[in-house]
DNA sequence: ATAATAGTGTCTATGAGACAGTATAGC
DNA sequence: GCTATACTGTCTCATAGACACTATTAT
């Protein structure tokens, strides 16, 4: 019964086209940290629906590629980049999220460090820019499309997982000292730390490199390194 | 100039036909607990590809339908349930997941009780049976398409929604004694757990119903059910 | 009384949070 | 010396885990 429909709607599309597919796409929540601030990865859109508004980088995914290269594809074309952490977040399918089509979209969220960073910036008000997330989350009608969900929810996500992975390194080159990595840490989760408490809780992940800040007007920090990845699922 | 693309691909598979699309799909995993076991929805399938292996019930998505209501749909058509807890999981993309075609699957998440569940079943070898998910779970190579993984993370995901959500109650009738609801953790967990110390740990969420249980032949247990629902975000 | 399962009290180890203290650079 | 920031020791309290104990039903 069930199975017969099933088969039908694989033959359908796959014989004729007259079956209606809607069409896929990856939104990418690029988020880095930048001047104490994080900030999000946003186009201004030049052209209707929602000119003017900001949006987040999305492509449209090749038939011959998966949604993992896709959002690489996105990130790159946009930041310049290429090694960096990403996740898959949320798949959104509201049917009119774009007024013009049917899209569904698939939200990704990657983490890179600012100094690395290569905006494809200054030529068209529409190229990409780096936007305090605070500013978007309290100007959510500013946002096109259904984007100020995707930021909601991945903002939500990292400070989750902050908690119990090790995503708050992504945000910082290799060597970092402890009250950069707290800053992190801060930042992302809205609130200060304690100095102490934060230490004990990240010294099983991180070692020593041996060097030491230089020229600070005051005790200068030592620099550590994450010790290893750690896997952590879902 | 990324800009430009994104627009000419929008404008190309609006106005013509000639950019190839991706089927996308739901695929549901579909748990419950029967006879003191997990198990899952499967159906057995009697075409190629993967003939008579096990595949989750899934649906291809309507042009004017969400996810959610593709999702709720396929649940219906396999178990007969309506309103019941349910949740997206992840999205797969592998090229060739599907030989037959590009399919990308928007995997979800259902938790229902067992004696609710109506299965479309008996007439047809491939019609929908409640299979234990540790059976499934070792012999992987007998499921189809990429099955096996969506029901690793799928279940993964439940262990750790179990400690910090209600989800467990959802594997449970409105009223339910706390032996009962402690063996729903225990089997989703895998491992035994102590009474007390269980006891404590929920005895915020729930309320005594007043009745207690009748006719066995041992001390009879309390009946309680859920106090209200909590909010838990991802 | 016995068997079987429901239900409780309490000790301990661990970890989060709070705070006070010491250390080391430039000036 | 002073200022500024880095870094550490320790107390308290809440919670998870382990275990021993008591309670109530049918037979």
């Amino acid at each position: 019964m069930k199975k017969r429909e099933e088969e039908k709607a694989y033959l359908e599309s796959y014989n004729e086209s007259d079956y209606v597919k809607p069409s896929v796409a990856v939104d990418i929540l690029v988020l880095t940290i930048d001047n104490n601030l994080l900030k999000a990865v946003a186009v201004r859109r030049d052209e209707m629906p929602f000119k003017d508004m900001w949006a987040l980088p999305g492509v449209f995914v090749g038939i011959n590629e998966t949604l993992d290269e896709a959002a690489l594809r996105g990130i790159k074309e946009e930041t310049g980049m290429d090694e960096i952490y990403m996740e898959q977040l949320y798949t959104w399918s509201d049917i009119n999220r774009d007024p013009r089509m049917r899209v569904i979209s698939v939200s990704y969220i990657a983490l890179i460090n600012s100094k690395q960073i290569q905006l494809k910036a200054g030529k068209r008000v529409s190229d990409a820019s780096l936007i305090p997330v605070y500013d978007l989350l309290s100007n959510t009608e500013e946002m096109a499309f259904d984007h100020a969900k995707i930021l909601q929810y991945g903002v939500e996500r990292i400070r989750n997982k902050v908690e119990y992975t090790q995503i708050a390194f992504e945000l910082l080159e290799e060597k970092f000292t402890l009250p950069e990595l707290q800053r992190v840490y801060e930042i992302i989760l809205g609130k200060s730390l304690y100095k102490a408490n934060f230490r004990k809780k990240v010294k099983d992940l991180i070692e020593e490199t041996g060097d030491i800040q230089a020229g600070v007007a005051n005790r200068p920090s030592k620099y550590y390194r994450l010790k290893e990845k750690m896997e952590v699922s879902l």
